[in-house]
DNA sequence: CATATATTCTAGCATTGCTAGTTTGTCAAT
DNA sequence: ATTGACAAACTAGCAATGCTAGAATATATG
């Protein structure tokens, strides 16, 4: 029978199965760090995890799926640098200049995958009951440094972390001045902590 | 002789000529608004001004420029909205408001043309010697409205526009809530013109 | 009229995401 | 061992894309 006396048989192939999906996702993410998200086609995560195309459609419903699998994981990765951010000893304005800082450092540092996460479709589906929790402890992040300095603390942070993802953004295409990007921190953290000086 | 005494012939050829580049430009755009920017291909182009395909590398080098192109009628289009949010009779705090509503408003209406703007490969040159005045403008509006409030006004309006590039974004995206945007282009308003209440 | 020069078109290449339909492998029941 | 049913994986191909080479056509020049 099927779920007969050798039950685990059918567990490994559930791992084996597993497994590939998991190569599947490090061969997108490794690709397109290296050589950017065009060159993230079925046919090279084909040939990358020695199957053939259609086997990559019984893991993902199509490439965007795949592409959002990784940015799952960089919003998890986000979460914890943002958290780690946040030193013990530090008063809150360096709390805000901390978090700020590590999240352009992110961007900066693996601009494919902030692409993932920010520009790409991905299917991801944010403020719902079903959100992964990846999807909201960076958000726990940067409220947890924003609330000193808020009433509304979620709207705060969404003002917050909008202004990180403009500077990111605005940066990232040329638009703004790459030397002044530490400046515009600054003001950013007086302008929260309500210390601006003019 | 090439230029002899029928110059006026060439110098129709040159308005047919640049005239059918506008109607390129016009036909992406509108397919741009109303279907996306993935239903812009060269063959639909092509369809719409009644020429055949290769016709459209005789104006623009790739389907990118052509993207720009629209993109550059977005900018000046901006701009002048910015401007015009400037009331002579309203208080610094308030044409500040201003500025960042008419900016959200222009990215919620135009969606498809703020993509090209800001999101969409184009080919546009910022911060050069070449850049088109369409691109300084809507930085100069920024910066009118930001300048009472600032001491180095560039790197300010640079913050600035990016906090309002990132809500825009940020919501586009379904990643804050629509409810609450007027809320936060309060807290904005509040935090640069140091009138923070906490 | 003949010839050179632009202009425009036809046809096609290479690549993409995705899928239908077939082949191959697996395993329980005979 | 053989068979038959089911699952897994592959081959082959479709339709669409951006772009281009080379042929065809129109236009201007001698």
């Amino acid at each position: 029978m099927k779920t007969g006396a050798k039950v685990g048989i059918s567990e490994r192939k559930a791992r084996e199965r597993e497994e590939r999906g998991r190569r599947i996702v490090v061969a997108a993410r490794t690709i397109a760090e290296r050589d950017g998200w065009a060159s993230v086609t079925i046919r090279r995560l084909a040939d990358e995890i020695e199957y053939s195309q259609p086997v990559l459609y019984s893991h993902f419903q199509n490439r965007d799926e795949i592409v959002g699998a990784v940015a799952l994981e960089g919003f998890g990765e986000l979460a914890g640098i943002l958290r780690a951010a946040i030193r013990p000893s530090s008063t809150p304005e360096e709390a805000i200049e901390g978090v700020a800082t590590a999240y352009l450092d992110f961007a900066f540092a693996r601009p494919a995958m902030y692409e993932a996460m920010f520009i790409l479709p991905t299917g991801l589906r944010f403020a719902r009951s079903d959100t992964p929790t990846q999807l909201r402890e960076g958000f726990g992040a940067m409220a947890t440094v924003i609330a000193p300095f808020a009433q509304d603390v979620d709207t705060a942070t969404e003002t917050f972390w909008a202004a990180l993802h403009g500077l990111a953004e605005l940066e990232r295409h040329g638009r703004i001045r790459p030397a002044f990007r530490s400046h515009r921190i600054t003001l950013i953290m007086q302008m929260v902590s309500g210390q601006l000086q003019r």
